[in-house]
DNA sequence: ATTAATAGAGAATATGATTCATTTTATTGC
DNA sequence: GCAATAAAATGAATCATATTCTCTATTAAT
């Protein structure tokens, strides 16, 4: 006997809301715009989202674990191991941070505006860095496994991934570049770097 | 024939500014708080500082300056190659990132939500990237300074400088994690990893 | 002492997220 | 079909806050 939330109306939001965040970033993108080219009213957002940063979670979370998994199919066609640890480290550093105007830029600036007060424990580094770590374990044989530190290469992965899309829009270029993705790749395969 | 700006009152910004940056966070901390424990208007702020922003740039910029100082010093003092760029990059990744409260982490946050409308080019992440980069050059023996890009480590070194500073709050024990600089040292200076 | 430029104060202004009171709508039981 | 009702949706507040505006007080040079 009552009237229920539709889902419908929720995509509406959130593609809104992608786009807008798409074109100007989360920051300049206000409750009040999103509603106006959702056309509803900027209280009836917070029926379906309790706050601005729900929003971007609900965009941002979605898409990176997806990216995640177009880059672990197309990487396991790889078959030479260099060039897919070269392929899995680009993804990360380069085609990832730079994608789309800088995008996943929006979810840092997010989570970095609301740290402060919420209490937001982002799984979605947590999720990234396992998934990357699996990754890049196929890249090794067997011996080299076993005497390098995966977990810690991965954590330092992950963390410069975090740089990368920060700074994706001020240095493009050297975002990931071939020449860091080179060296690092001798670095772990243990070639001379 | 005019009156002048008086650098005590400056200064007295810049050190309530840095108290409650430091205890609250930039986001958190309004120029009304600092107005009032500096016992002056809020628009008086605005006669010595044209935005929050700057507030912040001329907090943090000197401290960082001055970090690296204190690195670059430090870091002479230790003969053992391997030993001091473990140092550097421990006080890049761990000391500096962890530092009094996740202090710089303010300085993340001043830049992201600065980086919309303003067209302030951080010059500050280019001097930390020159210096650490020479920091490093000075670790490695001629041979493996000719065959190792020192650049692009560089780069991401600085890149995960800048992650972890803003995972800081979230994962202090993993950050710059003696596992990872031991997995760095042994990557950079070619032992096996 | 006078003057003129500027520091500094307090009151606006502007903007934007969130909440509130009220109305509308969709669903369910009759 | 029709009432009852709970929740969706609305538009008008509210609450912050950075910044600007207008006016007054100060102060350094003449």
């Amino acid at each position: 006997m009552v009237q229920v939330k539709k889902e419908a109306v929720r995509q509406r939001i959130i593609e809104t809301a992608d786009r807008l965040f798409h074109q100007k970033g989360f920051i300049a993108t206000t409750i009040g715009q999103i509603a106006k080219d959702a056309q509803m009213a900027g209280s009836a957002i917070y029926v379906y989202f309790p706050s601005k940063l729900d929003i971007a979670l609900a965009i941002f979370e979605p898409r990176i674990i997806a990216e995640m998994d177009v880059t672990e199919k197309a990487s396991m066609r790889i078959k030479d191991k260099r060039a897919r640890l070269a392929y899995i480290l680009k993804r990360l550093w380069h085609d990832i941070p730079l994608q789309n105007n800088n995008y996943f830029n929006n979810l840092i600036q997010a989570l970095v505006i609301s740290s402060n007060d919420e209490n937001y424990k982002p799984t979605i580094l947590l999720e990234i860095k396992t998934r990357i770590g699996a990754m890049i374990g196929t890249c090794l044989s067997p011996e080299r496994a076993a005497a390098f530190d995966i977990d810690a290469f991965t954590q330092l992965a992950v963390m410069a991934f975090d740089g990368f899309v920060i700074n994706g829009h001020l240095n493009p270029a050297e975002v990931g570049s071939d020449r860091i993705i080179d060296l690092t790749c001798s670095m772990i395969l243990g070639g001379d770097g």
